[in-house]
DNA sequence: CTGACTGCAAACCCTTTGCACTAAA
DNA sequence: TTTAGTGCAAAGGGTTTGCAGTCAG
């Protein structure tokens, strides 16, 4: 049982909605992947274990991660919708290696400063954001 | 006729195909808009113009262009694609406002550096990236 | 002329919704 | 028991494809 998923469990409760056997097996196997799986390979690989669950119940699942903080959207380029491990995590950019699909996750202060720096150039005020780019990593080379 | 609409024809003819009146229409309308948009968008300005342009030729045009090196697919989080300049234009980032969805292009020589330096810490060889900074616009504060 | 292009409709893919049934609390 | 969750199937929204008619070269 990691902490991400009593958070998930204390998020689920306080919303009076159910820690059901499918969305504890769906939290389980997105935790243990720690990849940056989409839906469908979600579901994949949950239904390996339990047959009869849906496709569906995914899709609701990870919207539920989504809102409880512990997992977030991101995309890399195919046109899925991918997602990430986001509970007790940092902002990162990402380096994503287009010939074996390897993802870098990594996270520079300088650059960080330097994002920040040019938005004040413009008087712009941060939300968020994101990096991605996309090479050759060092083992593909 | 722009540089762009005459790279288009040169595009084509190379390609033996063919530039047709609608081409010529959604080409013209894409540059002249200069902005960041969806097909359906650009749909709805050159239909206004030609009531009988078919949504799917403007689809299958911007596909062309991109392959001409003249749009250039973005993602600005709403979940379609948007297509910008790409003729003789240099990389730039966007800072998206959330609140009026204008786009700000920037280019920043230091902020650039930055990813080159963290790619080559991880000797990853970048080949294109992109960085979206999400937040509120002057004008909006 | 002839191969490329167009517009329509239908197909596609990923995602969401409606609904009767099931299960958590 | 009662409210929320599940799975199925059907609907959505954006994009692509098949095809017969049309047009650029």
């Amino acid at each position: 049982m990691t902490d991400a998923t009593q958070a998930f469990q204390k998020f689920l409760s306080e919303k009076n909605q159910h820690y059901t056997t499918q969305r504890a097996l769906i939290v389980g196997e997105f935790l243990r992947a720690n990849a940056h799986l989409s839906a469908e390979e979600l579901y994949a690989i949950v239904k390996r274990k339990e047959n009869n669950i849906g496709q569906v119940t995914v899709f609701r699942t990870l919207k539920l991660l989504e809102e409880a903080g512990i997992a977030k959207p991101v995309n890399f380029g195919d046109k899925t919708v991918r997602y990430e491990m986001n509970y007790e995590t940092e902002h990162h950019d990402h380096l994503v290696c287009t010939l074996c699909g390897k993802v870098i996750e990594v996270l520079d202060s300088k650059l960080e400063k330097r994002k920040e720096k040019v938005c004040s150039k413009y008087e712009f005020v941060p939300l968020n954001h994101r990096l991605e780019i996309f090479g050759i990593c060092k083992a593909c080379r």
